[in-house]
DNA sequence: TCTAAACCTTTCACTAACTATAAGGTCAAG
DNA sequence: CTTGACCTTATAGTTAGTGAAAGGTTTAGA
């Protein structure tokens, strides 16, 4: 299969997949005689491996991680289960801090006019040489 | 003032303040003899503007713009308002984005033995060929 | 007076995960 | 034979800085 095929296929973009390669995150397909590269199997399911990790949300070297662990017989499924009980707990941070800043931009929204007149606490806000603005 | 004592007061590193000067977010301050940037008082406001606006996330192109709305005399505080009620948006989309995400992983997670053994319906998730892993 | 530390300067390279562009070779259809 | 859709590579741009190199300046202390 060529790459614009795959690219189809798995839903990733055809310079994503060679950019994967560049990185060494995949295996290198094989190339025909006029340069092209010729996807197996194989290489087809590392790609749909990716695209589904990483629309989960995981980082390339986690990606990394887990492809490693997919193409060991050996591995410990709580191997798996603590990178990604970890991942979780990141994720539920993130969102306590969006959650934080979305509380402190609302409660400054109440109390700018939004009118035609140039009073607003907000730049007033910003600009105020206090130690931080959560203070 | 020096840049060093900028820094201090802000609590901007020196580097990310020269960068500030650099990306021409900032007014480039006046140097002395020595080649030392010598900050007014005008800069330091600045720069307190851009430490508050960037705590609260927003972008260096959004800081381009509440700079040039707090400069603006003529400024309309429903500019502002829209600006920040935009920025709010994003925030919850992003928000809802990471509840999905973590959804799915914590639903993985109850699937998988998480023992020794290498059977993981994670892995097995990730690389199942279907669309969608939302599917 | 000499020296060492603590400042300051610049430029380049690196981070994450691609995307865009340029410049060119190959292949299939009309 | 040409057009367009493929494919190839290398380079640079994106965000918001950070780190390092290599050097000039200032200040405090012996």
């Amino acid at each position: 299969m060529n790459i614009g095929a795959v690219a189809k296929q798995t839903g990733l973009n055809a310079k994503t997949i060679r950019y994967y390669e560049s990185i060494n995150l995949v295996d290198s397909p094989p190339r025909r005689e006029n340069g092209y590269r010729e996807y197996s199997e194989k290489n087809v399911q590392q790609l749909w491996f990716l695209r589904h990790a990483r629309q989960f949300g995981f980082s390339i070297d986690e990606c990394r991680d887990l492809l490693s662990l997919w193409a060991n017989p050996n591995r410990k499924s709580v191997e798996v289960h603590s990178l990604v009980t970890e991942k979780v707990k990141h994720i539920e941070q993130h969102i306590q801090e969006l959650r934080q800043m979305k509380k402190v931009l609302t409660g400054l929204l109440d109390e700018c006019p939004g009118d035609d007149s140039p009073h607003c606490s907000i730049i007033a806000r910003l600009a105020s040489e206090m130690e931080s603005p959560n203070g």
